[in-house]
DNA sequence: TACACATATGAACATTTATTCATATGTTAT
DNA sequence: ATAACATATGAATAAATGTTCATATGTGTA
């Protein structure tokens, strides 16, 4: 028989390290700050998003040209070139009927760069 | 009236330029690899793990402490840590009853730092 | 001015994903 | 062996997200 309708007791004082969780307290970052932090990752997580930076990375291109590279249509590469946009990740301009794409600085790339090299370690 | 109900002419033969086009799609990585990559980048965009990776950036943890830190479910901490060490983020070992986890390596970091120089600029 | 083109956008739908709940696994101690 | 503890996990639910469809906005051109 279980007499024990408590048994939840993990965490409550038993195993936890008082003294390190709070040493891991008090320097951990403001959770807006990693809530944005998360945010913006968010942004690289996607396929097509990403597939639509790595074309950036090459030449500044229109929203048909990005629809023509990945095979999508122009509906859904927009709504993701906003996504892009408002993480401050492309900018564009208009020329003519046409609004050009390009990516807004280099950090981008340099993080790209971080995670491809993550991932050819093994 | 409306006499063209073909009018989706748009990225068809029009605006595209092939050339371009055509050059973008030459040098563009695997898809696979791109698909990689949006997963790892989509395992940092999320607030749970990103606040995980900080407190494990300070010193390794167990289950228990995590989620006294973070407020959270000790199952709802299990779950996320089994994602992060599924990317290689996190690695773990036993310690008697409980399980220690810790970064996998220092990319993380290098990731996290990247990114955050990122949002300071503005 | 009217039309065609390039892009943007709102709503609907489908899919993914995070958390909860209940329970299983594996360890230590009695 | 049994009980208690620390963690893991499957299923269910809820919330977030991507694509499609229809249509709106804005620009150039006849």
């Amino acid at each position: 028989m279980i007499k024990d309708d408590r048994h939840e007791a993990c965490c409550d004082e038993t195993c936890v390290h008082d003294a390190v969780v709070e040493a891991v307290l008090r320097d951990m970052p403001d959770i807006e700050d990693l809530d944005d932090l998360a945010d913006l990752f968010k942004v690289f997580g996607d396929t097509t998003r990403i597939r639509i930076l790595y074309a950036l990375f090459k030449t500044e291109l229109c929203v048909c040209d990005i629809a023509q590279i990945l095979g999508m249509t122009q509906s859904a590469i927009s709504h993701q070139l906003k996504s892009l946009k408002q993480a401050r990740l492309v900018k564009n301009r208009r020329e003519g009927k046409q609004i050009i794409y390009s990516l807004e600085d280099d950090h981008v790339s340099l993080i790209l760069d971080q995670v491809l090299s993550h991932m050819k370690e093994k």
